[in-house]
DNA sequence: GTATTTGCAAATGATTTGCAGTGCT
DNA sequence: AGCACTGCAAATCATTTGCAAATAC
């Protein structure tokens, strides 16, 4: 019983191997397109069909297991739930990247001000990697 | 001539009927999706056809006069383009405000960290607005 | 054994493109 | 006259739906 097995259980999903085919490669990339992940999935089951990719990303983004990262100017990408984060865009070569940091403060004072009740965050900050520089 | 008008000639784009009705309509709205951009636009020139409203919105961010705002589970939004800036989404009744706030420090932090040079950023914080709650 | 999932094909929805007609400069 | 803009229809691209066969538990 691997990881991806217990993920999908502890969300009330079924196993079955596209699932975790989808995970292992959303794991691993960390971040995904659609596009993409059809592209690498193909090679270990070449028989997937879209259908079947869009409608496990919609039931894994329903309970929670994955999430959708909205990107200025590019398509959306996928990755696993974990710890709240923002993400660093390289407007380069499109690297979509994790950063921790502290937004609890500004929001307290966002709340403060506005009087808004906040459960969630995106930010990305969008520039050009060190890579690319 | 009207700000509009002059807001369209500074970006080098031609003014006509329809982009004045279209910023006219933006700019009262706020920030607006392309659905009700439509519904709206209709009612001044009821000919206007989707792909007139599309070619001229992308012209409009190309040239940077509009924004485009992704939101978290909802459609897009646009905006005119002013100072930087970030918003705040209730849940609720789906309405997206500005939110001035500074990120400058956080930016330049996660700059220091990452190695990344960033020329922008997206935030939005998602709740329950004061009048919803 | 029963309910769920898969893969296919067709349907839908959103956006873009091609082109003929119109209007501005 | 010449170039850009508009509106229509058709094309394209992304995503969803319906259904029969296969699979999970």
């Amino acid at each position: 019983m691997n990881d991806y097995m217990l993920l999908l259980k502890e969300h009330n999903l079924k196993v079955t191997p596209q699932r975790l085919g989808i995970l292992t490669i959303v794991g691993n990339a960390g971040h995904i397109s659609i596009e993409d992940l059809y592209t690498y999935i193909r090679k270990d089951f070449n028989s997937i069909s879209l259908a079947t990719l869009y409608k496990n990303i919609n039931f894994m983004v329903e309970v929670n297991l994955l999430k959708e990262i909205k990107v200025p100017n590019h398509k959306s990408k996928y990755e696993i739930v974990k710890k709240e984060h923002s993400h660093m865009l390289c407007k380069k070569c499109y690297k979509l990247e994790d950063l921790e940091l502290s937004l609890h403060s500004l929001v307290q004072d966002a709340s403060k001000k506005s009087g808004y009740l906040f459960d969630d965050n995106t930010l990305v900050l969008s520039g050009i990697c060190p890579h690319c520089q």
